[in-house]
DNA sequence: GACAGTGAGACGGTTTATGTCTTAGTGTCT
DNA sequence: AGACACTAAGACATAAACCGTCTCACTGTC
């Protein structure tokens, strides 16, 4: 059993998808979710506004936590990264809400995913992969190598690159390692042959 | 260059794609038209109900005009009706708007193809295909004849049968068959082998 | 029986949409 | 030039929808 939280934030994305998000009422929600509006109104107090960030909060919990059990058994510091970034992308590609939303709504979608929306993911990111890094960086090196790869890994999955495919694996090394001499000088120092 | 009805008209199509048909305002289709509320109100006096209403129409008589030029060379009053089925087939599963609505606003437009809209339906279908009848029957039987054709065309499309697929000459042909036996016994009496 | 959680729905305030109307601007025809 | 048809822009009052809060009654649990 759903709890009532799960129920009305898997109603809002089902009624932004369908009507999208200026659309979307506060009635439309707590009826997909089968619940009444006052309990969606104790639950998320704030209404609509409050009910899309804590959607793009728990989404965003979502997405890295899948991502952690398919980054785990990487045996090297490049090994990590690579499959990090591989998996992101692929991720992504496969995220039908996402697609549904980037072609309804690409205003508001691209802005959580290139402006507004920017922060709250390099501090998850930040907070789901620094534990990862950590034996192979110290916190500061960490959080710079996260945001810069958080940043390229959007920005090639929203414009594809005729150099680098970061879904895929070899593509994504041959896009590492340039970066890998730089945020970790000491183990890889003369690979960078981009 | 397009009238201002006709732009209208396609802005409301686009329209109600995007946002759905309760969803929709007379602005966004103005505006999507490019044309002012005080013009569309002066074409369409009545606003959202007229709008649709009229697309509805002008959407019904292309497609009987796109199926005329399809079935006009038919040789036969066999040819014709295989033809004509087919050629609708053909055309429902084509239609890309059609295949929005329906995913979008299955309520409202299963009403319209099963239930509120079929009179129009019936009523365009025979104006427009009774010409064609005429020479092999009489006014009352042409009548009936579509008034089946067009309602299990439509049925079919909805619903698709292991027995038939209307969208095959061939198979269409084994469904049309039977029928002609009934509506004109003089020239295929005997050829009811169903 | 206390209690937490919920549905139903009333309420006042605000926003949004509607349909009508006026005004001013544009291009065409005579 | 002047009459004409058509239009965009937007003001306006009315109507509808939505919002956020609140109360009350119901249900199951401890």
């Amino acid at each position: 059993m759903l709890s009532s939280e799960d129920k009305i934030l898997d109603a809002t994305r089902r009624c932004c998808e369908r009507w999208g998000i200026e659309r979307v009422t506060v009635d439309d929600i707590a009826s997909e979710a089968g619940v009444s509006r006052a309990t969606l109104y104790r639950l998320f107090p704030g209404g609509k506004d409050i009910l899309f960030e804590a959607l793009r909060v728990r989404e965003l919990d979502e997405f890295f936590t899948r991502m952690l059990t398919e980054i785990a058994g990487a045996e090297s510091f490049e090994d990590l990264l690579v499959r990090t970034i591989v998996t992101a992308t692929l991720e992504l590609r496969a995220d039908q809400h996402l697609a549904i939303m980037l072609a309804t709504e690409p205003g508001e979608t691209l802005g959580q995913l290139t402006a507004a929306g920017v922060p709250r993911i390099i501090r998850v990111a930040t907070t789901y992969l620094t534990p990862l890094v950590t034996p192979y960086l110290d916190d500061r090196q960490s959080a710079q190598l996260i945001d810069v790869l958080a940043r390229a890994t959007i920005s090639y999955f929203l414009a594809p690159s005729e150099h680098f495919d970061l879904g895929d694996p070899l593509s994504a090394q041959a896009f590492i390692r340039p970066l890998l001499s730089v945020f970790h000088p000491h183990t890889v120092s003369l690979n960078n042959s981009l």
